[in-house]
DNA sequence: AATATTTATGCAATCGTTCCCGATAACGCT
DNA sequence: AGCGTTATCGGGAACGATTGCATAAATATT
């Protein structure tokens, strides 16, 4: 089958050693010019390529690094995973994905199959169901190096990414109420994550702030974060078919902001005052109709960042004790669909 | 840093030998079962997990396999990496996806990188500049096993997944003609790829069987499949300001359907009697504005048929001489932007 | 010419695991 | 008692690459 050229080969047809072939190789002075020229002619000759397994298991490392995100097919990940590559592939690290699909159990397998599988530390976002951490604490008081980007957790000291929720939140909302809506629903993720905390702490503050009454009816969480349509189907349902009908929905999450508009279109109700706000770094939020006000992270950058702190307590020689957490801003994005005078005539 | 613990420590804490160590472990019939239960009840204390780099090293595989596509931000590409990960960790592979972004060169870095990093086989879909691909043949000569999808290359011999591409075109295509349009361009990727050839004949065809012209201005290709904006801008505008414009518009891939919406709206050209339609396999496509009629590919199922083929070639004990192409079929989903009546009044 | 120094190379251990052998008992059979 | 059989375990060589140490030859120094 499959059998690349080793050291060996190089060592046999030039009746020379290993460490000779390895030496000359990593251009050590030790080697005589001529033997090198030697070396490398036939190394290039036979097309020669360090096996990086054998080296992983010499260097005990393995220039590999573990993601774990809900899924790849949404456009945050997707996005956070294209500045995770870029950054990666530069300092010369595979990148290996796994998806929970936002199930704590997936996540404890693919965390534990990723560290076993000797990755060099691990970017995670964590899982829409996960409150118990012990299967990331375990592995990072061993010392597998951990990083957080956006849903991260509170009890792990480490690295972490994130963005300015509570604004980027308090922002969308106020720009709601500013438009001239007054009874703002939201609909959000699971409450386990601290980004919907966030969120929902930057919701309720700019209600305060303009004297609006909290009303807790109008809170929906989607517990599997939108991979299940129909919870998201019931939670807007409930909110557009409650008597005191709320005018705008502010939402806390990418894949329930395309899930909420998808829900209005399907079951086609006239909503013609209701204006939507909401997370998403959807590429062609513009094109969406009804139309959608979007408070969009740098996921790009986040990836990037992320994978730099991960790189850096990796290749760090003494342990890293000092750990930072680094916010971003978020975007807001204006349309029609909070513009409230486009909808009154 | 993070020292797991080894057969080797176990052999030590007991008082045996390795080879005992290991083979109690796996429950060899040479084992007493009291040294089989000692090991294993030790085993499972310090939480023993046997290192995989050594296996790999060992057993000359790897347990994982590579991906190479243009993105992961790309719907059609993120679902069928959800149908490769579903596949592979079922059957206790990892997958390590690489992103050429379109480029040649990054195709050709990025397959040599995995497969000296000893993946057990290849799953590729080439980028839209490929041509050459002796950096393929060459590694699939050298007996890596390789699987392609979607965008295939004819000159090797191997498993392949695709869809009717030229079926799904000329259905596309000649729904708009029965809708009403008659002048109908088509823009679609690199001329380099074989899905732009098929999806190119089934336009054509459904012309010719119509009775319409085929005009070569109407067609417009884009050389980086849409990853670069302006490049799509200025194909659109060309086709909007010729004096024979179109009134409508077949799309031949993903990234080019949404780019054409968004520059439409963008350049905010009153197109009311402009048609729409394309491949795409966004999940969001009904709520687009301009609508858009949607040729859709069974993206999951697709990365799943490709991944069980794949590792059928690796885990097959002869060599695989016999290779099949699964030709899967695509869906027309209607929307309004193609229909004529709601154009013309 | 004898010794010191430099230059160029090989040996062997190492990483964690498996597996082919060999070794050592205990046991059964004639 | 002598032999073969079986059960149970250890030794050590792989897998591919690196590297400290030893060694040999060549050259320089006194």
């Amino acid at each position: 089958m499959f059998e690349p050229a080793t050291i060996k080969d190089i060592a046999k047809a030039l009746g020379l050693s290993t460490s000779t072939i390895s030496r000359a190789l990593r251009g050590s002075y030790e080697i005589s010019s001529e033997t090198k020229t030697l070396v490398l002619e036939y190394a290039e000759k036979i097309n020669y390529r360090p096996n990086p397994i054998a080296l992983s298991l010499k260097e005990r490392r393995s220039l590999s690094i573990g993601v774990v995100v809900c899924e790849v097919a949404n456009d945050y990940f997707s996005q956070a995973i294209n500045g995770i590559e870029c950054i990666a592939y530069n300092r010369g690290y595979h990148v290996i994905i796994s998806q929970t699909h936002e199930s704590y159990e997936r996540e404890v397998v693919n965390v534990r199959h990723l560290a076993s599988r000797g990755v060099d530390g691990l970017l995670v976002s964590l899982s829409s169901e996960t409150t118990d951490i012990s299967h990331l604490q375990y592995l990072n008081e061993k010392g597998l190096p951990i990083v957080f980007f956006d849903r991260v957790s509170e009890e792990i000291q480490t690295h972490k990414v994130i963005v300015d929720n509570f604004k980027g939140s308090f922002e969308a909302t106020e720009y709601l109420i500013t438009s001239g809506f007054k009874k703002i629903a939201h609909l959000t993720n699971s409450a386990h994550l601290l980004i919907t905390k966030e969120r929902l702490e930057g919701y309720k503050a700019a209600l305060a702030k303009h004297h609006l009454p909290l009303i807790p009816e109008y809170i929906k969480y989607c517990n599997h974060g939108g991979m299940i349509y129909a919870e998201v189907e019931n939670a807007v349902k409930e909110l557009l078919e409650m008597k005191d009908m709320p005018d705008a929905i502010f939402i806390g999450s990418d894949r329930l902001s395309t899930g909420c508009l998808t829900v209005i279109k399907k079951i086609n109700v006239k909503t013609p005052n209701l204006a939507i706000a909401g997370f998403t770094n959807s590429n062609v939020v513009e094109l969406f109709n009804p139309s959608l006000t979007s408070v969009r992270q740098p996921a790009f950058e986040m990836g990037q960042i992320a994978t730099e702190m991960l790189l850096q307590i990796i290749e760090s020689k003494n342990p890293v004790t000092e750990f930072r957490t680094q916010m971003l801003e978020t975007e807001l994005f204006i349309r029609s669909s909070s513009v409230f005078s486009e909808h009154i005539h």
